[in-house]
DNA sequence: ATATGACCAATATTGTTAATTTGGTCATAT
DNA sequence: ATATGACCAAATTAACAATATTGGTCATAT
């Protein structure tokens, strides 16, 4: 929420919540303000009561995406019985990131949705070049011995990035025919990782304890 | 080589040669006739002794990338000695695969060198789409006890798929900074690969002689 | 036979202007 | 205070003709 901004956080989220629906399916450029105004059934200027641009009103949304991908795989995560081996925490990422569209589009620099924005020259993308989430996530879980030590954290971590992104993109460009039923795949992806990946003595708790832990601490300084 | 047109083998290769090199540059589109022939240091006229069309000779070029690419892969794996375990195999491939510009433009359908013939109505990508080449190979693999057996053909052929096209794809998005150095990368899939899918009692030159055999029948069937 | 390159119809590009759309503002209303 | 929507400059798109390029052919030369 901008606290410069009008503070009535109901309207905001919805007028996001409708930015996300209409920018995933018509894209970046063919969403305008107008139409976002119309879709939350409120004013143009009113949108400007809450974000300076357009630009800062998609960059919120895009932060807000993360956000909500995010909460869905803490979710997943805590209601799933199998334990919380690298592989089925990895898998239940893949499944969070496959029921966004959204976050698809982000993750891949989908330009049918991201459209001119891409090409900006601070964007947010650019900004968040440096910040390299998925290398913390296996190097935090190879400290509580959810991962092996004995392969390279920026190896792992980068195979994980590579299973993504060829999981949304290639839908695309496969025939459809010889892609496996999706649960089929998420299952097989998460057997494969855990017999390469997890220690025989690994404690299949600690993994979600850690995760447990840093989003609480992430709770805590949002709420400052 | 086409026998309906000139025999004049070599340069006909001379010809392709050239043309590889051109549309991996400049693209489909932005390489005309006229640039290929005068590249090749032949008239326009000749292509056409060779070739039906700029379409033909693209295709005849897509089918030569292939078969190099499958040749180079053949020859990394003869020279290689660590085994012919999956993991190894399949490092070979990606090793191959990134080797060859045009391939990795051919496998991830790179609009930047495929141009408007990646839209054209009945292009040899979708003539080839029937066509599953990597879920054949998978399947070899587990009848000659290389591949377990307990993981789904499909699953374990559409990973390989994820990986390659991740691989290829990745290095336009991510931060080089956070790309792994290439031989540390392979190296660390083909130990993942062969944890997660080598048998314990696999016969590591079991597979490599499969694919001998199999490029042999290949090569009778071709001097046809 | 084999090879060339001038030639052509068809397609693509460019330059230009006119028309439309869009992000953002602000006087006015509530 | 809060919200609206008419309004505007800037940017995008549409329309169109003029120009250039390109795939492919073929009469001619070797």
């Amino acid at each position: 929420m901008n606290p410069e901004k009008s503070s009535n956080d109901e309207r905001e989220q919805r007028i996001l919540e409708v930015a996300s629906e209409l920018i995933a399916h018509y894209g970046y450029d063919k969403t305008t303000v107008s139409d976002i105004a119309r879709e939350a059934g409120i004013s143009k200027g009113a949108i400007y009561l809450h974000f300076d641009s357009k630009d800062a009103l998609f960059e919120a949304l895009l932060i807000r995406e993360m956000e909500a991908y995010t909460m869905r795989w803490m979710q997943l995560l805590e209601a799933d019985e199998r334990g919380g081996t690298i592989g089925v925490m990895y898998r239940l990422i893949l499944q969070a990131l496959q029921e966004s569209p959204f976050m698809t589009a982000m993750f891949i620099r989908d330009s049918r949705v991201m459209g001119s924005y891409i090409r900006k020259p601070n964007n947010f993308f650019r900004r968040q070049e440096e910040h390299d989430g998925r290398f913390i996530f296996v190097k935090m879980m190879q400290n509580a011995g959810v991962i092996t030590e004995d392969i390279d954290t920026r190896v792992i971590s980068h195979v994980m990035d590579m299973l993504a992104f060829g999981l949304v993109s290639m839908r695309d460009i496969k025939n459809p025919a010889h892609i496996p039923e999706t649960e089929a795949l998420l299952t097989g992806i998460a057997e494969i990782l855990d017999r390469a990946l997890t220690p025989p003595d690994a404690d299949s708790e600690a993994g979600k304890q850690v995760i447990r832990q840093l989003m609480s601490t992430a709770q805590a300084q949002m709420n400052e």
